[in-house]
RNA sequence: GAGCCCGUAGCUCAGCUGGUAGAGCAGCGGACUUUUAAUCCGUUGGUCGCGGGUUCGAUUCCCGCCGGGCUCGCCA
């Protein structure tokens, strides 16, 4: 490691500096990044920054090093179907699975094999969609390759004292009863309504009945000893992400603030079983307009499939790169200008010295600096979206025209500036344009609108001095103040109080386009 | 009760390892245009929550306090 490297501020080489600190790697096999996700509903933000962020510190681990490092995505698919989220279809026929592991329960959007595998399929489908390289290990799959064997028997042999962990953090209504263990029944498949009535480490089994209840769903009834390892058993929440660390020899992983008491038990746990716990980020909540924490089950704030809708997927990155451990609401407001604080950032690097890139936020976004878009012209994201309300058009190439006439450097980056302008028109398309109401001319404003059209069907559109020329003929020939012409021109034809000039306006979209929308508010 | 975060211009927020504060928007003034602009220039405005400490010097580090917010304490 250079001096230089060891001074690097980025947080993502902060936290790099903690591993090496804390877990000194041998090197001898990979140091392993986890991120867990619970797939018991739709993936939210939250869900996606946190895969993003253990990327960027690995890719800084990385680079400090020159460790080879494995990013492992583990769902925990074996986790039951609790209760059924608000913001998904079919609740009924979910609600007759409440209790039974969400690889089992049908996909309620009837697109993937399971419950889980749809919520699965969402998370990969963005990180793939960004290039991120991942190890994707669903629990089930886990469970059932005996991954998790050596460390379901250590639970086993050493049951007395997880509860002894645990057991003080519950309510004592739960106490005499709970067991890190949750069978799954293998009659009716539920792991919630099933508890364990004995342990036998000697045979590596527990005892079970299905008695309970989960929802309106009963258990079966069913009772017999079933192995803990091989995925007959599963392990509760806090068990279940010690034992993962213990059998992955997880390295790292970070959390919201919410878990902090978990992940506390979880190296308690870990530690019990003979290793250490990862090193830890805990970071801040994405918030939503109101300040509350974003949940999963209920909907709220702006979600990924809106962001990338209507901004570029790189902004988003960017703005899930900024401070972890600072709250952040998340509402549409926001948006726009962290936008153009990437686009600033973009135009920005060229003159960074090379030693210093890796501080920059983009070097992080785009594999180490490696594949930063260049971006030098003016335009901004703010510039795009005004110029959209401004011309009032739906066309992405009298956008891009207009744009390269504003800046002429816009050419070299055609790419990027047809990207917002896409994501801008389907804003305005969304949001803008449905609201969006033409008022009908009075009559003087019809009289002038017609004049404005006469005028215009007999002028040369290759002069734009002479188009310019019109409106101010058309108000004088009234007798009323130009800006009272605009404003009815506005009003009538766009919709809104202001617009763009009128001759270059006339010059862009062509002149037939031009008698062809006055004529038709002329009929409104 | 415990933990985390925040408290900087009217609003939304930047301020990285300490050297008397910045942006965007809003406001005000001006330029340009045959008094329409997505334009450009200029400009007003802050005891950096309060009180201590470290320091030659703190918005920036440490402690305490006040205020606001969130999370956990039900379950995984």
């Amino acid at each position: 490691m250079t001096p230089s490297q060891a001074e690097f501020r980025a947080w993502p080489f902060q936290e790099a500096r903690t591993i090496i600190a804390q877990r000194q790697p041998a090197g001898d096999r990979p140091v392993l990044f986890e991120t867990g996700f619970g797939p018991s509903g739709l993936p939210h933000i939250g869900t996606f920054a946190e895969v993003a962020r253990t990327e960027w510190v690995r890719q800084a681990y990385g680079y400090l090093t020159g460790q080879p490092t494995r990013l492992l995505a583990f769902s925990d698919d074996m986790d039951g179907l609790r209760k059924v989220p608000l913001n998904v279809p079919q609740p009924q026929m979910l609600e007759q699975h409440l209790g039974k592991p969400l690889h089992v329960v049908p996909d309620p959007y009837g697109e993937s094999t399971s419950y889980s595998a749809y919520m699965n399929a969402k998370l990969k489908a963005f990180l793939d969609a960004y290039g991120f390289d991942y190890a994707f290990q669903s629990s089930c799959a886990a469970y059932r390759a005996g991954h998790f064997d050596e460390g379901l028997q250590i639970l086993l042999d050493k049951v007395a004292d997880v509860r002894a962990i645990i057991l003080p953090t519950l309510n004592e209504s739960r106490r005499a009863v709970w067991s890190p263990f949750f069978p799954v029944c293998p009659d009716c498949g539920s792991v919630y309504a099933t508890r364990v009535t004995g342990y036998h480490p000697e045979r590596g089994t527990v005892d079970f009945v299905c008695d309970g209840q989960v929802g309106q769903v009963p258990g079966c009834g069913a009772c017999g000893e079933l192995p803990v390892t091989g995925g007959h058993v599963k392990v509760g929440w806090k068990v279940d992400w010690a034992l993962r660390w213990f059998a992955y020899q997880v390295d790292y992983e970070m959390y919201g603030k919410d878990l902090i008491d978990s992940a506390r038990l979880s190296g308690r746990i870990v530690r019990l079983m003979g290793r250490r716990p990862p090193v830890g980020l805990t970071y801040e909540l994405f918030l939503d307009e109101e300040g509350r924490k974003i949940s999963k089950s209920v909907g709220r704030g702006v979600t990924v499939d809106a962001w990338t809708r209507y901004a570029p997927l790189a902004s988003l990155l960017y703005f899930i790169y900024q401070n972890p451990r600072r709250a952040k609401r998340l509402h549409w407001d926001i948006v726009p200008r962290c936008v153009d604080d990437y686009l600033a950032a973009l135009r920005r690097y060229p003159e960074v010295p090379a030693a210093e890139r890796p501080e920059q936020d983009v070097w992080h976004l785009f594999d180490r600096g490696r594949r930063v878009p260049e971006y030098g012209a003016r335009v901004d994201f703010t510039t795009v979206n005004n110029l959209i309300a401004a011309l009032g058009t739906d066309s992405e190439r009298v956008l891009v025209d207009y744009l390269e006439r504003y800046d002429p450097s816009a050419r070299r980056y055609r790419d990027t500036i047809t990207g917002l302008v896409q994501k801008g028109l389907n804003y305005y398309r969304d949001f803008v344009l449905p609201g969006m109401e033409l008022r009908s001319p009075s009559s003087d404003e019809r009289a002038m609108l017609r004049d404005l059209h006469e005028r215009l069907a007999v002028a040369d559109e290759a002069d734009e001095e002479t188009l310019q020329a019109i409106p101010f003929d058309v108000a004088r020939a009234a007798g009323i103040q130009p800006r009272a012409l605009f404003q009815s021109f506005y009003e009538v034809v766009f919709g809104q109080e202001r617009g763009p000039r009128f001759g270059s306006f006339v010059r862009l979209v062509g002149k037939d386009k031009m008698l062809e929308m006055l004529a038709s508010r002329l009929q409104a």
